[in-house]
DNA sequence: CATTTGCTGAAAGGATTTTTCACGGGGGAG
DNA sequence: CTCCCCCGTGAAAAATCCTTTCAGCAAATG
C-alpha cells in the first residue's frame, strides 16, 4: 500500500464533529445512530474501539467501517485518531478558568487539587516572567557581575531561596552567601561592604526581620535588591531594586507556595542571565561543578538503566 | 482491567515530546533509536503503525510496546492517540518549539532568556501534573496520615525541596524531619520506624548518598517514597511508592532548576492533599502558625502600605 | 570465571479491524 | 399482485495489528 500520508497529516484539525454534524441529513439509518452516539459524548467516543462504538450505538462493527469510510477516512482508526487530534485541539482553546481560580474545597478530588494547584503555580510563573522589568533586571545583573560578594537573605519559605540562590551563584564561581535569620546576617555583616549587593526575599515584603537586615546593610553601602511581591511595602521602600512576583495565595495555600516558586522562576532567570554573560568562563565552571559532584557519587556515577519497571 | 479511562481521557494534551525528551538520559539502547525516530518526524511517527516504526527505528515490534508502557500508556495504540492528540494542540497553538527548545545562546537577549527559563519551569510543572499517577498519589498521601513520622531527604537542590517539604508537613502539624546528608540522616536513623515513611527526593535517583539512605531505612521496615525524574534507576526499584516528575534539564540549567520546581509543585499537591483530608483540623492549626508567626513579626506587623516605589 | 541480571527480538498468542457474504426489506417493472 | 433487483445491514471469516512469552545474549557483579 504505497499510498500512506492519512488525513490526519493532511488536515491537522478538520473538525469532525462537524463534519458528521453537515452530513447528518445524508446519512442512513445505522449511520445516524452512530452520528448521534458520537455527538453525544466525543471524548467517550475517542477512548472506545470499534466493538464498543457499534454496541454503544446499537449497530454493528461493519457498520461502523463503513461510516468511517462514508466520512472519507480510510479505516476506523484512521477516524478515531482525527477525532483524538481534534478534540484535544478544541480542549486547549478553551480552557476551564472559573474551576482553577476557585480555591480547594473539601470535595475537590485528588486529580482536581493537582490540576489547580499546578495551574496556579504554573500561572505564577508566567504572570511573574510578563511584570519583570527588564530595565531593572538588567541593572541587577549589572550589579551582581560588578559585586565581590553578594549577600542572599530570607525566612523560612523565602530562606530555601536564597540558599537554593547562593548554591546556584557559588556553581557560577560567584561569591555568596544566603542567611536565614536575622542574627547570623549581623554576626558576619562585615562581608558585605561598598559595592556589593544584598537581596532580600520576602513575600509580603513587611516581615521585621528582613526589613531590619535591609536597614542594617544599607546604612553599609550595600546595594540593596528586593525579590517581593507586594508592590508597596516597607521593604520596597528600602531597596535600590525591586524585582517583583506575581503570585496569587489562596486558602490552603498559606505555606507561601506559589509564591516560592515565583521566587525560584526570577533566582532561574537571574542566574542564566549572569551565566550567558560570561559564556566560556560559565562552561568551564559547570562542567567544574558537575565534575566534582560525579567524583563524589563514586561508585557507580556511571550507572546505566537496566529495565524493571 | 477496570483501570478507568485511559490516559488521553485524563490529559488531553500531556505533552508527549516533552515526555520523551524529559526521559532521553534513562533510555536503553533500542528505546532511544525509537525515542530519535519519533523526535525527528513526530507527525510521520503519528501515521505509522506499530511494524512501521519498529523497521524505522531499527528495533522489533516488542521494544515499541515496551517503550510505549515505559512512557506510562497502556500499550502503543494509546500513545499514538496522545502523540496525534499532542501534535494537533501543538499545531493550534502555533508552537515554536525550535526556539523555546534550544536552549539559551550567547544572543539572547535578556527577554528571551526570561521567556525560555520560565516558560521551561512552567512546562515542567505541567507536565509533572500530567504524569501523576493518581492510584500512587492517593496510597502516599494515606500512608502519610498514618505515619507518626516522616523523614524526608536530598542532597542540594533537592535537600531544600525537603526544607521546604519539611516546613509545610509541621504547618499541617504533621511530625516530620528533613536531612540533607547521609550521616545526619544515619545519626537520627531510629526516629523511623516499621509504618513510618522515608521520602527521597532525587533528580536522577542515582545519587549514591541518596539510594544508600534509601536502603538503610528500607532495612528498618520503612516505606519508602520517592520523588524522581527518572523512569527507572536504582532508586526506582527500591522504592515502595514512585511519584515522577517531569523536567528537562538544558545546557545552562545544569543546577537542577526545573526538576527542582518540579518537585515543588509534588511537594505542594501532597501537602494541600493532606491539608484537605482533615479540613477542620488543618484550618486551625494553619491558624495557629500564622498566628505565630505574627507574634514574632512584633512591633509592626499591623503596617499598611503607605507609597514609595 | 561462573553467575546473575535484565535487555532484546523472534515467534506465538490475543485483540481488533476489515472484508466477505448471506439475509431481508423496499421499490420498480412486468 | 408478484417477481426481481438493489442495497443497507450484521454475523462470521480473514487479515491486520498489537501484546506477551520465551530463549539468547551481553554486560555487570562477586
Amino acid at each position: 500500500m504505497a499510498k500512506q500520508l492519512s488525513v490526519v497529516a493532511h488536515t491537522p484539525h478538520s473538525n469532525v464533529l462537524e463534519l458528521i454534524q453537515s452530513q447528518l441529513g445524508s446519512f442512513h439509518a445505522s449511520e445516524t445512530a452512530i452520528a448521534n452516539s458520537i455527538l453525544k459524548d466525543p471524548t467517550r467516543t475517542s477512548t472506545m474501539n470499534i466493538t464498543q462504538l457499534a454496541t454503544h450505538s446499537k449497530t454493528s462493527v461493519s457498520s461502523v467501517v463503513r461510516f468511517s469510510k462514508t466520512l472519507g477516512f480510510r479505516g476506523y482508526p484512521e477516524f478515531k485518531m482525527a477525532l483524538v487530534g481534534d478534540l484535544s485541539w478544541k480542549s486547549a482553546k478553551q480552557f476551564d478558568t472559573e474551576f482553577l481560580d476557585g480555591g480547594i474545597t473539601p470535595t475537590d478530588s485528588l486529580s482536581d487539587i493537582i490540576e489547580k494547584v499546578t495551574y496556579s503555580d504554573a500561572r505564577a510563573i508566567e504572570s511573574t516572567a510578563e511584570k519583570i522589568d527588564i530595565a531593572t533586571f538588567k541593572k541587577v545583573i549589572e550589579i551582581f557581575e560588578k559585586a565581590k560578594m553578594i549577600g542572599l537573605f530570607g525566612l523560612v519559605s523565602s530562606g530555601f531561596v536564597a540558599m537554593d540562590f547562593q548554591s546556584k551563584l557559588n556553581r557560577l564561581s560567584k561569591r555568596a552567601i544566603a542567611w536565614t535569620d536575622f542574627h547570623s546576617a549581623m554576626t558576619s555583616i562585615a562581608v558585605l561592604e561598598k559595592g556589593d549587593v544584598f537581596v532580600a526575599i520576602t513575600h509580603s515584603g513587611t516581615t521585621v526581620d528582613t526589613v531590619d537586615a535591609m536597614r542594617e546593610f544599607k546604612e553599609r553601602g550595600v546595594t540593596i535588591v528586593l525579590i517581593t511581591n507586594a508592590m508597596r511595602s516597607p521593604a520596597v521602600s528600602l531597596a535600590d531594586y525591586v524585582i517583583h512576583t506575581a503570585a496569587r495565595e489562596t486558602t490552603f495555600r498559606s505555606g507561601a507556595t506559589a509564591s516560592r516558586i515565583a521566587q525560584l522562576t526570577v533566582v532561574d532567570c537571574l542566574c542564566v542571565a549572569l551565566a550567558q554573560r560570561n559564556w566560556s568562563g560559565t562552561k568551564s565552571a559547570l562542567d567544574l561543578s558537575r565534575a566534582a559532584v560525579s567524583i563524589r557519587s563514586g561508585k557507580n556515577h556511571t550507572y546505566r538503566p537496566r529495565g524493571g519497571n
